[in-house]
RNA sequence: GGGCGAUUAGCUCAGUUGGUUAGAGCAUAUGCUUUACACGCAUAGGGUCUGCGGUUCGAAUCCGUAAUCGCCCA
């Protein structure tokens, strides 16, 4: 073991920046973190940490939520665990995609062949266009940058001093997440949980790519509602419909009204013809028309929204696709199957006047068409209404029918809500935004992304001899084998050269999703040298409200698929950070501040201690003035402890003292205060309430440095014993009780003590109990003591009179139980007070009352 | 539209399960060079605990209701 110093005692002045160098060093040298393999589970924490998304900036948001749980960490190490506490990070998938386009002006064009030679060059914004790449370079030039970001974030977690074990670490491209991803896929694929399916996907038409529910956000928008006139076939009448997307007309396949809805109960059953194209369809009852909206009545169409896809599943009827995956209207033969039409040749002239256009074109020449033909019966009205989108994108999500592979979901909603009331939620009420979730599936997951940095499906499919490719019959890979690239690897019981040709086979060019890879965490932990054995559940798991709806979720799901067993025992779930004007910080509102200019303002400690005075789950604003208060506190520590030594090494006390040298009444009673202290934090802690351990303890050390100090310096001067060894005690346990959150101050101090062993860290140190107090008392004495001191300074602050101000005479009053109290800790009032000679009485009455109290002079100055 | 949460001093927040006079930091005011700390200390001013109704001997705390704000979901 390395020594973190070489001579006790402090500095002059507290230097956090050293200080925090120091210890990063001495922790690691020693590897004071490190997991011990060796003790039982009982005696082990286990944590799921969440492996930040490195290609993000590392803002304070992250930091509050992840020193939130690494405090309560700290909490278990002191109390004697064994800490399994990796961390990872997340690097596959589109942000980091995103990143590496606009870092390095490059485009993946899977289509371009490998180049040996080309380098990736870091180019800032210009107009250039990208430069197009192969998949292979392209997912080199990714992997080049993550190594950077993730030194960044190595570097911000060792500075705040986060207690990871840094030889448990993960990636999730990394070759062992690959694997374990992989064989999730295929174990769910043997349980039948998992399937590929031509079915109409959520599609991003400029990622390209398919999405899943839990990535999809409403937003308000501007639209119209534009008022059709349908006929009725072989009548005069004709019906209202409203609609917002009129583009859909050329795919209508239905007209529906609620059942309910007395307008429209005669039309049942007869047919509507839609305009412009001259469509004929059924008028039928389905409950999801809302009879209050609009007119009622609407059309159902290939695919408007989401109730079109649910609708149409029940139907029966054909699929109409006009939207591309390009997000432009594609090129259908109109006139033929399933694009009937009473007059073929006026809907073909119509429907070639939109293929390629964009929706709002198409939107647009559709609106047109019906003003010239008269069946645009109002003119559009304006409306806001929520529509969606993935939550990174810029345009609309389609509904695009296309083949994916699902992750089965809506089966078992009442399996995961269950598993979800096995877990405890931290607060409490988040579990109802795990249960609203669940309830409130309408798709399983779709897992097949269209991008080329994630991790790949184990997956090849034969190729037909006419060349097609027959998805009906995947190859999985084999268990052994993980993890795979089907894009370069063969499957078994082929050769290379198969590859693309009829008779042979083709890779699935697609990744997962990344939460597919995000949701085995615990999988991938477990994986790592140190994490074999472990076993399901692990006991924490933090994270912010955010990503209940996925990162909880999905591992959630997938732990009950896997094992039929939850990932963790507690979900322990952290706010946000709000800006000045309390909005959330968030990359994409360009708000965020990053922390390492605030470490370095105000010092860990203090970036620490504004985390911790945060409770969990609460949203906090950020306030550098909190900060700025525990940069006081910490500084305070250190003075208080710096006095504490030098009082005493003037005793020439180099010992740890006895506790049964406590003997004075005064200190046995502050001791009573300091064991309430222990009792309340260690109930906080239990209750997962740090920040009122901290609050407390603070309110405690004040209490101390203001109160207890001042009152027992005459005899610490005058080396009384008990009040040596009282100060002694008070600060070992006030420095272990800051522990978990001053983590360099409290380290220093500890390793600075003239009385300390060498010791490996005050981290490794128990957290006190209230049963290491053995002769405390109760707090009536220190308190009654505190009344009388506290009217004498109120006398001296009222009379402009400096504290030390010496009182010649003094008369007070006291109710009758305090009067013995006082007279027992006469000596340590009047030492504190400077109270001359014997001229104090004290009389009884109800209240504390001064009746009398003449100053002295000052004594003159005398040079030092 | 549905759900969850919040509303306490000028600002930011506590309030340990219903119990004296509701606390702290910042800010403000008046003082104090005190042999750890002026990045400090003492003292003071500042609150109808969002409104209304209820339960209770007793409510910031429990119940109902309204308003406002925030978040999540549709």
């Amino acid at each position: 073991m390395s020594k973190y110093k070489e001579t006790k005692g402090l500095d002059q002045r507290l230097n956090a920046a050293e200080i925090e160098n120091k210890c990063i060093q001495f922790w690691e040298d020693n590897k004071v973190y490190a997991y011990d393999k060796t003790a039982s589970r009982e005696n082990t924490f286990v944590v799921d940490t969440p492996p930040p998304t490195v290609s993000g900036s590392l803002h304070i948001g992250h930091i509050m939520s992840y020193t939130q749980a690494e405090i309560m960490v700290r909490y278990q190490r002191m109390m004697g665990k064994s800490i399994f506490y990796p961390i990872g990070w997340d690097d596959n998938g589109l942000p980091t995609e995103r990143r590496v386009q606009n870092y390095f002006n490059i485009a993946c064009n899977p289509a371009i062949p490998y180049d040996p030679n080309f380098k990736p060059q870091h180019i800032e914004k210009d107009e250039r266009p990208r430069q197009e790449v192969s998949r292979d370079n392209f997912i080199e030039a990714c992997e080049e940058l993550i190594k950077v970001d993730e030194k960044a974030f190595y570097n911000i977690f060792h500075r705040i001093g986060h207690s990871y074990d840094w030889d448990i670490t993960y990636s999730t491209i990394g070759k062992s997440a690959r694997a374990v991803s992989q064989a999730s896929f295929l174990d769910l694929a043997e349980k039948g949980l998992v399937k590929s399916i031509e079915a109409p996907t959520m599609w991003d038409v400029d990622f390209g790519c398919a999405i899943a529910q839990a990535e999809i956000e409403d937003r308000e928008m501007d639209s119209f509602f534009h008022d059709l006139k349908f006929k009725i076939k072989d009548s005069d009448e004709y019906l209202t419909i409203a609609t917002t997307r009129p583009e859909f007309l050329p795919a209508c396949i239905a007209v529906v009204a609620n059942p309910e809805d007395e307008r429209y109960k005669p039309y049942f059953g007869k047919t509507a013809i839609v305009p412009v194209f001259d469509i004929e369809v059924p008028i039928l009852a389905s409950e999801h028309a809302v009879m209050d909206k609009g007119t009622g009545i609407l059309m159902v169409c290939t695919f408007g929204d989401a109730d079109d896809v649910a609708w149409w599943k029940k139907s029966g009827l054909p699929i109409k696709q006009i939207v591309g995956l390009d997000g432009r209207i594609i090129d259908q033969e109109y006139g033929v199957a399933p694009f009937t039409s009473m007059n073929p040749e006026k809907a073909k002239a119509a429907y070639d006047q939109m293929i390629g256009l964009k929706m709002p074109a198409a939107r647009e020449k559709v609106v047109a068409m019906l003003r010239e033909s008269g069946d645009l019966l109002a003119e559009p009205k304006p409306i806001r209404h929520p529509v969606k989108f993935y939550e990174k994108g810029s345009h609309p999500l389609e509904f695009v029918s296309s083949r994916q592979w699902f992750i089965s979901l809506l089966p078992h909603k009442a399996d995961l809500l269950a598993q979800g009331r096995k877990i405890k939620w931290t607060p409490a009420h988040m579990q109802s935004r795990y249960e609203a979730w669940v309830n409130g599936l309408n798709q399983d997951w779709c897992i097949s992304r269209q991008r080329y940095f994630g991790v790949p499906f184990p997956v090849w499919y034969p190729i037909k001899d006419n060349g097609t490719i027959d998805y009906e019959n995947p190859i999985y890979a084999d268990k052994n084998s993980l993890p795979v690239d089907p894009m370069s690897d063969v499957p078994a019981g082929y050769t290379a050269d198969q590859r693309g040709v009829p008779g042979g086979f083709a890779g699935d060019p697609d990744v997962m999703d990344t939460w597919a890879t995000s949701s085995v965490t615990p999988q991938i932990a477990m994986a790592t040298e140190k994490g074999q054995g472990l076993g399901l559940p692990f006991d924490m798991r933090p994270q912010a409200h955010d990503i209940i709806r996925t990162w909880a979720f999905y591992t959630i799901a997938k732990a009950w698929f896997h094992d039929k067993e939850i990932p963790w025992k507690q979900a322990l779930i952290s706010g946000f950070v709000l800006d000045p004007d309390r909005k959330k910080m968030s990359k994409s509102k360009g708000n965020v501040v990053t922390p390492m200019n605030l470490l370095e303002k105000h010092s860990s400690d203090a970036v620490r201690y504004w985390a911790g005075r945060a409770k969990i789950g609460i949203d906090a604003l950020f306030e550098e003035q909190v900060m700025e208060q525990g940069r006081k506190l910490t500084m305070k520590l250190f003075n208080a402890s710096k006095f504490v030594f030098m009082i005493l090494e003037k005793a020439g006390v180099t010992n740890a003292l006895s506790q049964s040298d406590i003997t004075n009444p005064l200190d046995k009673s502050w001791l009573a205060q300091l064991k309430e202290t222990i009792e309340t934090a260690n109930r906080s802690f239990k209750e997962d309430d740090y920040a009122f351990a901290l609050e407390m303890t603070e309110k405690t050390f004040w209490n101390f440095c203001d109160n207890y100090l001042e009152i027992v310096k005459g005899r610490a001067y005058e080396a009384d014993k008990s009040a040596l060894a009282s100060l002694q005690l008070t600060l070992d346990t006030l420095l272990q009780l800051f522990a978990p959150f001053l983590v360099f101050t409290t380290e220093e101090i500890w390793q600075s003590r003239p009385w300390g062993a060498d010791e490996k860290s005050i981290h490794v140190r128990h957290f006190p109990q209230p049963e290491d107090l053995t002769v405390s008392t109760d707090t009536a004495l220190y308190n009654t003591v505190l009344n009388v001191v506290d009217l004498i300074r109120k006398a001296k602050a009222e009379n402009q009179k400096s504290l030390k101000t010496p009182i010649v005479e003094l008369a007070m009053t006291a109710p009758k139980a305090a009067l013995p109290l006082i007279d027992q800790a006469k000596r340590d009032i009047v030492n504190v007070s400077n109270i001359q000679g014997d001229a104090f009485t004290m009389a009884e009455a109800a209240e504390y009352a001064m009746t009398n109290c003449v100053f002295g002079e000052n004594e003159p100055k005398t040079q030092a």
